[in-house]
RNA sequence: CGCGGGGUAGAGCAGUUGGUAGCUCGUCGGGCUCAUAACCCGGAGGUCGUGAGGUUCAAGUCCCACCCCCGCAA
């Protein structure tokens, strides 16, 4: 069970295995895009390609979805980015249990966005962590445990696809060790849980009177999607990429202090921070220089949180 | 028919109340300099998305049709 690029990841690795794939569930189409067309989830794409089964029921909680499971009967279910809770009879049903592939190291960042959050927060280094699924929300036994260095370059994109590659082999590790029969569960100490709620608008607005860091750890955590804001001379500005820097300023918080070498220095409640591209409203992404040479900014230029 | 922006030189843009096109950067050549992503001089490069369409003496600029791209939102 998966939805996003996240989990199709897992799924392809597992095709490489030769573990009798039942079945793929996956979240219904969904409208996307211009147009509101309908768009199918990247794993329902991926499995329809390799001729495997997809289901795409709208809850798990009903008698229909009882029936399906006892007609694939699996032996193991591998839940990775669903976006679905499952019901208890569903995480009781198969004889070797359902299995969670979570990108963070718990009992840190439970929930729907541990990569970002843990970006956000600055954390230097996140994983994944593979674990026995129960009712509370990424609350279960853990089996392994991977970790993996942020870089003060990495961004969402970047960890999101190491921590899918790393994600599917573990996944495919967790399932040998699991068919040894020699499986060691690991109680989460839930006193130093935390919880990583999604990623919503008011987590993407910038706020230029907090720390240079701060704000670059936010620009990368939010980077490529969904990207961080703010306004400049009325209209919204995405920061696409940023960068760290020894500049120092006495300007308000917000102002543009130097547009050198194609990139826009912005001063910062603490600290001078780059940026290296933008999204201007109603436009692509493009490089700041290539924005800069549109002569849509100039020094002394202000970026609010506030149109 | 979800909302909105846009297709003008390699890139990012401007283009006034319609009169055959400009800016910044890049690029090419030359100069200056110990040196330069600095500066100076000069040049190349555009059938203005498409339509032997409409209006007009005249359209990048107005009208119509079509194609393509992008943002929001999910």
């Amino acid at each position: 069970m998966g939805t996003p690029d996240f989990a199709k990841v897992c799924f392809e690795s597992l095709l490489t295995t030769d573990n009798e794939i039942v079945g793929v569930i996956t979240q219904p189409d969904k409208p996307k895009g211009r147009g509101y067309t309908l768009m199918p989830p990247p794993v329902k794409v991926s499995a329809l390609e390799h001729n495997i089964p997809v289901y795409q029921p709208a809850t798990l909680k009903d008698d229909a979805f009882a029936t399906l499971l006892n007609e694939l009967s699996p032996e193991l279910i591998a839940v990775v980015a669903f976006g679905k809770i499952l019901p208890k009879n569903v995480l009781d049903y198969p004889k070797y249990g359902c299995i969670n592939v979570h990108g963070s190291l718990l009992p840190k960042y439970r929930g729907a966005a541990p990569i970002q959050r843990a970006i956000i927060d600055g954390e230097k280094t996140t994983g994944i962590t593979t674990m026995y699924m129960e009712e509370g929300l990424d609350t279960g036994d853990m089996i392994e445990m991977y970790e993996i260095a942020i870089r003060d370059d990495d961004n969402f994109e970047t960890m999101h696809d190491k921590l899918a590659d790393l994600g599917a082999y573990a996944l495919l590790s967790t399932i040998k060790v699991i068919e040894s029969g020699n499986v060691k569960r690991y109680k989460q100490d839930d006193s130093k849980s935390t919880y990583a709620k999604k990623i919503e608008k008011e987590d993407c607005l910038v706020d230029f009177t907090k720390s240079a860091s701060d704000i670059h750890n936010q620009i990368r955590g939010t980077s490529p999607f969904p990207l961080s804001f703010a306004f400049l001379n009325g209209k919204m500005i995405k920061l696409v990429s940023s960068f760290l820097t020894e500049k120092k300023s006495e300007k308000a918080p917000g102002t543009v202090v130097s547009l050198e070498k194609g990139n826009i220095y912005v001063a910062t409640g603490d600290g001078v921070i780059g940026i290296d591209g933008v999204l201007p409203e109603g436009k692509g992404r493009m490089k700041s220089a290539d924005f800069i040479n549109g002569r849509k900014i100039a020094e002394g230029d202000v970026f609010t949180s506030v149109k």
